[in-house]
DNA sequence: TCACTTAGTGTACGGCTGTTCACTAGATAT
DNA sequence: ATATCTAGTGAACAGCCGTACACTAAGTGA
């Protein structure tokens, strides 16, 4: 996980030869740049907080000690890049919310059928989640995270996803005539019915040797009781009347 | 907060005089058993962690040391009645589990028409989240604890807590073919639709003057839109076939 | 009345935390 | 070649934490 090879120790060298080349085996450090250094310190920081996260530690337990420890750097150095833990976190919403849009642009470009649609989302998603673990775990973290910022912005970054989704939605010749609202509340259903899949899908397979409750699901079942809850919401759809 | 009047003191009495109904207005303390005093001091410290939560402390920032200061004690009298604050927990989820089958006892009694069901579920959820407001915060804290024992323990009573729902959905004639399985599923959708509602409710009234983002939703809005998830949702069972 | 039990006290300890500061070595600019 | 800049170091700080221990006052039972 160390970034930085050790430049300088406070206990001189036992062997009083220093110097470059000088030991067997060991090679000349390659020349980087300061600015190459900097960069790839700062990402090293952000990935051992990532790492972490997707061990399962909570951002709330993070410390700025552990992230810097993990990232094979002092503590002090973490503020040469974050003023603190919370300002990395802005970064990695940054990070993740990418993650997020690149998986609603899938899920738009390929032409898919009408009636392939929820069945090709799923899988979209569950693959995504697999290949973008980290990013994915951060966000469901922060969700319910203690610090009020990074909640409230990862909230509403999803509140913004469910609205891309509802635009997407308008296209269905079955949405049409919906009012805006209406198709606010069923891409939050959505969405909301995603997080439930999201929060599975992370819980399974790290924690594979639980000691309580039932053994995680494996992912296929997640997507398949997945599909099943969109399917049977998208059944009420041609029914429905705003007022009841 | 404090339960306990100061007992004694590690300075003594400035004034020599001691002993009972010496100083004017000091009244005799009232006399309580033993185990009056044990269970009284217990509660507090269950009534402080409770507080705590209520008042947006997630329970893994609860430290010991806060909850007996918050319950007017030293640290080392918890451990008279509690192992550990995981203990602690344990004791909350019962109390709160019990709160939260007393919602399902009152929405099953009343006979309320089918086509009013889903409408005075909500009522019945919105008002059992006001009333037990101390309860269902716990809940929704502890669903996402880092405490993997917690976690799991509460997961697992709201699994049961669906399939009782599911078994009750099994009267209405429309479910009577369905599958258990899929009564599961129905009923998994109601209930993460619940959660949702809850997280809403709680997280409104004490964020009223919250920093970011849009304000937190009145209640009334909130029970509106979980409403119409739920009647979406049922709109689609009658269309509902388990194979696509 | 007197010994026993027990709920709560006060103090102390080591461990982890965030933050600060003077310092250094290697990269950069003159 | 030399001076400057800067990413990273290591040591120190105060604060909160969980836990341990000897102690005390009040309630309890013989």
């Amino acid at each position: 996980m160390s970034v930085n090879r050790r430049t300088h120790s406070s206990r001189p060298s036992p062997t009083g030869k220093s110097g470059r080349g000088a030991g067997s085996g060991s090679r000349t450090p390659p020349r980087r740049s300061q600015s190459e250094r900097r960069q790839q310190t700062r990402q090293a920081l952000l990935d051992a907080a990532l790492d972490q996260l997707a061990d399962g530690i909570r951002f709330d337990q993070l410390s700025l000690r552990r992230v810097a420890r993990a990232a094979g750097v002092v503590p002090a150095a973490f503020y040469r890049h974050f003023d603190s833990m919370d300002e990395l976190a802005l970064v990695l919403v940054e990070e993740s919310v990418r993650t997020l849009r690149s998986m609603l642009r899938e899920a738009r470009e390929g032409g898919t059928p009408p009636e392939r649609m929820i069945a090709s989302s799923v899988e979209i998603l569950v693959s995504h989640v697999r290949e973008h673990r980290r990013h994915f775990a951060f966000i469901a973290d922060a969700r319910s995270s203690s610090n009020t910022v990074l909640r409230h912005t990862i909230r509403n970054e999803i509140r913004l996803f469910a609205s891309e989704l509802a635009t997407d939605l308008a296209r269905f010749p079955v949405l049409r005539e919906w009012s805006t609202a209406d198709l606010q509340l069923l891409a939050g259903l959505f969405v909301d019915t995603m997080i439930v899949a999201i929060d599975a899908l992370l819980e399974s397979p790290a924690s594979a040797l639980a000691v309580e409750g039932p053994p995680g699901q494996a992912s296929s079942e997640i997507a398949a009781q997945t599909e099943k809850r969109m399917r049977l919401i998208a059944l009420g759809v041609p029914n429905w009347r705003s007022r009841p």
